[in-house]
DNA sequence: GCGACAG
DNA sequence: ATCTTGTCGC
């Protein structure tokens, strides 16, 4: 799923002398949480000529930011026929498009977070744990459409590493949060397909369950390959603390975790139950992170 | 300005 | 997530 070429696809269609903005460009791509990522997206766009990002403009009538200066952005528009005045787009509402055509491409993935957290299994189904994998993925500022993706593999019993693994991966999917897995899978399948030391079990640096849709990335990567798998993340993406317990909906979903001062949240993947995952996790922990997840965190960003 | 949404 | 020297405390 190429979602940025969806994203400048849906800024063609902004005709000269309108104007729309981040948020009705996420609308059309099938969820408003993605407007900030429509933003950084554009923030990339190679060729303001054929895509006119400069026409897509803050949802308060404010021409928000241009790669190249606000100046520019305010002059494109002034020779498109719009008028700007202090920063704010005049006849806002009369210049605004939002007549897309578009089959709302997120609403497609959500719909396959949904089926594939059908196939969630939540009761311990391990076998003799001995090889755990860490995954996570790195980014750079000079290169930001490159993913690096990097496992780590650790011998249980001796906290070891047995394997290590890097791959790199054209990004054409955004950050947007609860979508994660669309923009990191692909780089951990990379990195997955090269590895020589089946992992009885793999940690990834984001959620498991605990997802507005039961399908955090630990839990797509999980069932996607039919292997235990652990998700564990440094912020709390959604639900409430009732204690260490994270509550969403009513239900458990993860817990926090105390292995330093600031805690991470721990959430079953697959194959696994919540207090099996936060047992293996409190054992993986020398610092605050697991090792195979501190491990490749620090081998992804090398 | 506040709230806030993994990475 | 990224941009990033040095400093402080344990
Ligand atoms: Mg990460």
């Amino acid at each position: 799923m190429d979602l940025i070429e969806e994203i400048y696809k849906l800024v063609r269609q902004v005709p000269r002398g309108r104007v729309s903005t981040y948020g009705a460009v996420a609308r059309a791509l099938g969820d408003i949480i993605a407007s900030r990522a429509v933003g950084l997206v554009l923030n990339l766009n190679p060729d303001p000529d054929r895509t006119p990002c400069y026409r897509i403009i803050a949802s308060d009538g404010s021409v928000g930011g241009f790669s190249r200066g606000i100046e520019e952005k305010i002059e494109r528009l002034r020779r498109d026929g719009i008028e700007v005045r202090n920063g704010k787009v005049m006849n806002f509402g009369k210049v605004f498009f939002d007549d897309f055509d578009t089959d709302y491409p997120l609403k497609r993935l959500r719909k396959e977070q949904m089926r594939l957290s059908r196939k969630v299994r939540l009761k311990d189904e391990l076998g003799e744990i001995r090889y755990v994998a860490g995954f996570d993925a790195g980014y750079s500022k000079s290169d930001p459409l490159t993913a690096h993706g990097a496992i780590v593999t650790i011998e249980l019993e001796s906290m070891e590493i047995v394997e290590e693994m890097i791959a790199r991966k054209r990004i054409r999917f955004p950050y947007i949060p609860t979508y994660l897995a669309f923009r990191e899978f692909p780089v951990f399948l990379e990195a997955y397909r090269r590895i020589k030391i089946q992992p009885d079990l793999i940690l990834v640096d984001g959620n498991g369950i605990l997802h507005p849709f039961k399908l955090g990335i630990a839990s797509h990567i999980g069932v996607s390959l039919d292997l235990p798998t652990i998700g564990v993340a440094k912020n709390l993406l959604m639900g409430e603390m009732r204690g260490e317990d994270v509550v969403y909906q009513g239900e458990v979903l993860g817990k926090a975790v105390y292995s330093s001062r600031k805690p991470i949240f721990v959430s079953p993947g697959h194959r696994m139950s919540l207090d099996t995952a936060v047992r293996l996790v409190r054992k993986l922990c020398r610092y605050r992170i697991p090792e195979p997840v501190r491990l490749a965190h620090i081998l992804a960003k090398s």
